[in-house]
DNA sequence: CCCGACACGTGAAAC
DNA sequence: TGTTTCACGTGTCGG
């Protein structure tokens, strides 16, 4: 339960003149100062003699700058999503570690995006190797088979053809050369269909670039339409 | 936000009380300036007849939570990076400014890498619809659903997640929908998957959207990591 | 001179 | 009962 406001409860009314002089402040005190403050001075006289309603300059400015104050730490907890407590302490502290991970999520957001946006696969290849079936058939698109190398036993490979049912088949081959598939990206539209895989196959790359490629390509060109 | 907020009833405040203690407060001095205190205490038996070490049951508790209070502004005020004063009112109000910042920025960032994942299709939508979970946790991806009507029963779904397990389950709810899947587009990397499909459903477009977004939202939502 | 900012101790309320 | 948190008024310093 958040803290609302004091209740004054009590029936002990000392400064009523407080109230009075913020109500309205500026020292034009015309209202009925109540004159309380009967406490009698427990200091003994030696403190000041006149404390009765000494208020001090900076009571109606002090009262401003803490609820501005108070109204900045209200807005900090409303824009920090999870706070644990509700609390001005807390507050601060979940507002600290939420700009941190806010910092941190941009960084590697743009790390990613980075990443994203450069797509930089395609210009790590050193070479590529890529193969079109019955391209100069009447069918625009029978069949494709894209072999990238990326690095050490890693492959860019795209496969693209009018049917899906190829998709089992070409997990075999990859797993009768123990290929490891790290990333799959699969699209299909209207009957069409294009994977791309990103491969891990241990082995010397010329052989593998060719046995793989020829039987995908076996693979892929067996009619299917 | 209004100075006054609200008409206090009362105030009562005792200051012929602590305002002796708090002028020959014990030493001590954190926050204090030069402060010398010449109250003639030295003699031994001081003349303060009212109470000099007047019990304050949390003299020194008050104390540490100011000093954490203090602290925890002043670590604040370190991760903001434009500091324009050198007060806590405006160590506030810049933090605030910068989450809002920074908060504004992640949104920023994501929908970029959202559009340069995706292709042109979301300029194809007359309107989009998207929605983003715990986008203010730390992680930098956790649950995306994105809604974009193409045409007459015709929308663009996009799934990100950090799991597959919920393919199937979004698969259901689509044909609990009775949608249509004209199209459908799955990319996995490193244990992220999202999904783009074109679906077809029959009803009203604002319903279908608002229901199905829910739906699908509760799905993606459920904590996968 | 005053005004803004801060730390201080304290009473009272909330936990 | 205890502790912690809060708002309050005031003194003081610096511009």
């Amino acid at each position: 339960m958040p803290r609302r406001q004091r209740a004054r409860s009590s029936e002990e009314l000392k400064a009523e003149d407080f109230v009075d002089s913020v109500l309205n402040f500026g020292g034009a005190g015309g209202g009925g100062e109540g004159e309380d403050e009967e406490e009698g001075e427990a200091g003994g006289g030696d403190g000041q003699p006149a404390a009765t309603e000494y208020k001090s300059k900076n009571l109606e400015a002090e009262r401003r700058r803490r609820g501005r104050l108070n109204s900045n730490i209200l807005a900090l907890r409303a824009v920090v999503p999870n706070i644990t407590k509700m609390s001005k302490e807390s507050t601060l502290s979940d507002a600290i570690d939420h700009i941190k991970k806010l910092q941190n999520q941009v960084l590697e957001l743009q790390q990613q995006l980075a990443d994203s946006s450069g797509e930089a696969w395609e210009k790590q290849g050193s070479a590529s190797c890529s193969e079109t079936f019955a391209a100069t058939e009447n069918m625009p698109y029978q069949g494709q088979v894209e072999l990238v190398p990326l690095g050490p036993y890693k492959y860019h490979l795209k496969i693209f053809c009018k049917k899906a049912g190829i998709f089992t088949k070409v997990l075999e081959a990859l797993c009768s050369y123990n290929a490891q598939v790290t990333s799959l990206s699969t699209i299909t539209f209207y009957g069409y269909a294009e994977s791309v895989f990103c491969i891990e196959v241990k082995g010397e790359q010329d052989v593998v670039m060719a046995e793989l490629r020829s039987l995908l390509s076996s693979i892929v060109e067996v009619p299917n339409n």
